[in-house]
DNA sequence: CGTTGTCTTGACGATTGTCAATGGTTGTGG
DNA sequence: CCACAACCATTGACAATCGTCAAGACAACG
């Protein structure tokens, strides 16, 4: 039901994955991609969807891929050292995880499935050979991945410095821009994650977020019923997430 | 004086300035890089020292360079939309800073000197014509960038479910790893930043610095004389610390 | 339809921030 | 070299946000 929602109408099989795919312009299943590499052998896995609750991969494991959500949603977490997870992000279709693996060897963080997901994997030997024989892909990839720092910055800024209410109000605005990027309702939107999920992301306990978000339901700002948000005042929501509202953006070219 | 304190005994004039360099692999300062480099021209300006308080960059600025700390302590920090700094990391010689421009083509954080620091510029321009000549020095700045991105991912970790004695405890042992792996003492060292300057790094108030330093200081742990830290009983202190101790670690190869 | 996990709400306590005051340190200019 | 200013560090008292504990309602799933 929640992965219905995130499906646009319904034009051709393209557009419907790599519209809005962080990769597109290097990946093969896009109609850029498909002229710039026909020399190219690139694998690229286009997978099933696979079920909530399923990992693509674990921390520790040997990094073989880095990922592309096609649908559904999925989070990236870190095992804090009593064991509980510390999410680091949720990733919506089209934006990349799987990148913090390139300089261990080994996947630093481990990706759940959300919502029944399917995911494109890029096999790194594959990659690696490709940026070879296109330099330009590397500096994609650079790119990329300085926009990762640069939200993860941003992100650390927020932590240090806000309250529960600025946090949730930024985490939603942020969800409803990127849900508005990829061509879907900006005020009206299923969450993906569950309320411990965003507790733990923003560093809050769950009761925190429940209680912010029934503040705002009571001061009119948004309606919420489970996953399912409606935002009514926009811009109050956003003045009180202050200029932060960019700030949790996980990925997205 | 505080800069002495970073400086090894009495080496080479190469061995001061690269040998724990982020770049020493890229760098035509270092042995590696001159014979590998012998037919590329690769810009890089040797600075003189600044002083206290000036700017390498500020927030908006168009890109131009990445840098590379030779002596001395740099921060950098984006200002959150009431004016207040927000402390992204602390660097060190042989760390880079400046890497956040590459996607936006402006700095996205303000780059200010600590202690009387020198440093290494890399332009730009220079840096593209690098990485077409050499496809290894990407593949390096993508591993830099992975290690940045892990380091910042660590340090959301620590900001959303730690304590504050907790925070502090890993960011005392954070330096001390990084002075020992530059070959400084990892007991004994000189902070080069104020308390203020800690705190809002690690999302505390001053004053909670403070009292934590000075309770440390009352078990045992360390003595601290202003910016000089003794460290007394290590193992304690990254107890403390959890297993976060690599946590906020900004870079280093 | 029961079991399990999630969400909400309340009461309470504690860590941490704010305000305020004092003493120390650093740096600059006479 | 000293004196002053500016900044920094420390400590105390108090308030407030937020986490913890607890309980009940709701929703999801087999």
């Amino acid at each position: 039901m929640p992965t219905q929602t995130l499906r646009p109408k319904a034009p051709t099989q393209l557009d419907i994955d790599c519209k809005h795919c962080a990769l597109k312009k290097i990946c093969v299943s896009s109609k850029i991609d498909r002229k710039e590499l026909t020399n190219v052998s690139l694998r690229i896995i286009h997978h099933k969807p696979i079920k909530r609750g399923q990992y693509w991969f674990r921390t520790g494991e040997k990094f073989r891929s880095i990922f592309v959500v096609r649908s559904g949603s999925i989070k990236t977490f870190m095992l804090t050292h009593t064991g509980n997870q510390q999410i680091h992000g949720f990733h919506l279709p089209g934006e990349i995880f799987g990148l913090d693996a390139l300089n261990t060897g080994c996947y630093t963080t481990s990706a759940q499935v959300l919502q029944s997901s399917s995911v494109c994997e890029i096999l790194l030997e594959k990659l690696d050979d490709l940026c070879v024989l296109l330099p330009s892909l590397q500096r994609q990839l650079l790119l990329i991945m300085s926009k990762e720092i640069h939200n993860e910055q941003c992100l650390i800024a927020m932590l240090g410095n806000t309250t529960a209410e600025e946090r949730i109000a930024a985490f939603l605005s942020n969800m409803s821009e990127r849900f508005s990027q990829k061509g879907y309702s900006a005020t009206e939107f299923i969450l993906g994650m569950s309320r411990i999920d965003i507790g733990n992301h923003l560093g809050l306990a769950v009761e925190t977020v429940s209680r912010v978000m029934t503040r705002f339901r009571k001061e009119g700002l948004l309606t919420a019923q489970g996953k399912k948000i409606k935002i009514l005042k926009r811009d109050r929501l956003y003045k009180i997430a202050g200029q932060t509202v960019d700030i949790p953006v996980v990925l997205d070219i």
